[in-house]
DNA sequence: AAAAAAGCAGACTTTTTGGTCTGTAAAATA
DNA sequence: TATTTTACAGACCAAAAAGTCTGCTTTTTT
């Protein structure tokens, strides 16, 4: 384990990350990098052997972290909840809580920025990005499914189309907060599909008045 | 009226579009538009005085041509029902449509593209992609406004609110859509919203039961 | 028709950028 | 401790990119 070298590999990924997030992958030099981090050129070549490597590492990288938080989170709301909506709900919130808290998050999705640039890229990146898409509304589908399982819509939907409604709403919240310069503005997306939600379960809403914010069902 | 240089002029801009879609801005050379469109470096730097220039330019005219398509169909929609839900649903329906016949359209949003490489641009073109959205969503908001008016939401909910919700549903479903390869995604979330509506304002379920496709209320 | 200006072609120049190469200090291994 | 490997530093290089310049053709104006 080359604890010193894994750490400024870090270094360079996590340099380049913020970077990418600003002027997009294209956008982003080497050098930029290199003087942004405080890195030198062999340095940086000896981690990765090209420009094309670090994007494909960077994607990599950032969606291990990645989908161990969101399942993290997952884990957490079904921990603290028996009732799926219970936890569905739960699990929005602390994503909300993510999104205002976290610099990073809060700039904007990672996977956007490749997959407006995506013609750049080989198939092997393009078809990472879609499955990370497709994994992380993998896991809204299972539990909407069972939240559809247990409480009847008001109207005929699948678990599918909510699962995606909810990551384009974030998705798209993410474009006009930051083209807004205004924070806050996902979170407030978010808690409007909150609200349909409540609207689309109307048997729920009865049932559980305050179930939130208790870590004391299991 | 330059018209043998306005043309060749549009010629570029139209060529660009196309490539900055694909590859984001910072990775569209010129070259590259060169050889796509056919034009001389001479022709190029005649009509633009530098790629940042083109930047801007670019913009403006697409956000040109964009906003008057929408005006178009909102007036169109407006033309043909009183009710401002009929309108709505009009309009978005007609959205659909477009977003699914459209071969740019359904290729992603020009202002993501900027949105997401914002930090290569200068303050003009951050604040012009905000006014454009901010003068899409208004179009919206003014709509809602008229539908909240008249009918009761059986949530409480504000016109921009809705506005936002729909732009950041389209904004996220080009996204998903563009990602997957999937072309009709976006407009599958659009539909959803629509069915949204119909849960939200419930009044207007029961008053106007197939009112679209109708140009005869005027 | 003459003059002027706009529109364009393409070789050339400059700057930026990705990538190599040689050498060296620090770790890990034998 | 000797040796080998890993981790770096930074000058250097070649390709790509943006941008210039000169001159020719077409259009417009007088």
């Amino acid at each position: 384990m080359g604890t010193k070298g894994e750490k400024s590999r870090e270094h360079i990924l996590a340099t380049t990350r913020r970077l990418v997030m600003q002027n997009g992958f294209s956008g982003t030099a080497i050098d930029d990098i290199l003087a942004a981090g405080g890195v030198s050129k062999g340095a940086f070549f000896h981690h990765f052997k090209s420009k094309a490597h670090l994007a494909s590492e960077l994607l990599h990288w950032h969606a291990r972290q990645d989908m161990r938080m969101f399942r993290a989170m997952v884990a957490e709301a079904e921990a603290s909840h028996d009732d799926p909506m219970d936890q569905m709900l739960h699990f929005i919130e602390a994503f909300e809580d993510y999104l205002s808290t976290s610099e990073a998050a809060s700039r904007g999705c990672m996977y956007a920025v490749y997959t407006y640039e995506n013609m750049k890229f080989g198939e092997e990146v393009q078809d990472f990005v879609a499955t990370v898409l497709r994994d992380w509304t993998a896991l809204y589908i299972r539990k909407f499914q069972e939240i559809l399982d247990r409480y009847e819509p008001a109207r005929q939907v699948s678990a599918k189309e909510l699962a995606e409604m909810f990551v384009s709403i974030i998705e798209g919240g993410l474009i006009l907060q930051r083209a807004y310069g205004n924070a806050g503005m996902t979170a407030r997306q978010s808690q409007h599909f909150r609200g349909y939600l409540g609207l689309l379960f109307p048997q729920y809403q009865r049932q559980a008045a305050t179930p939130r914010r208790a870590a004391s069902a299991a």
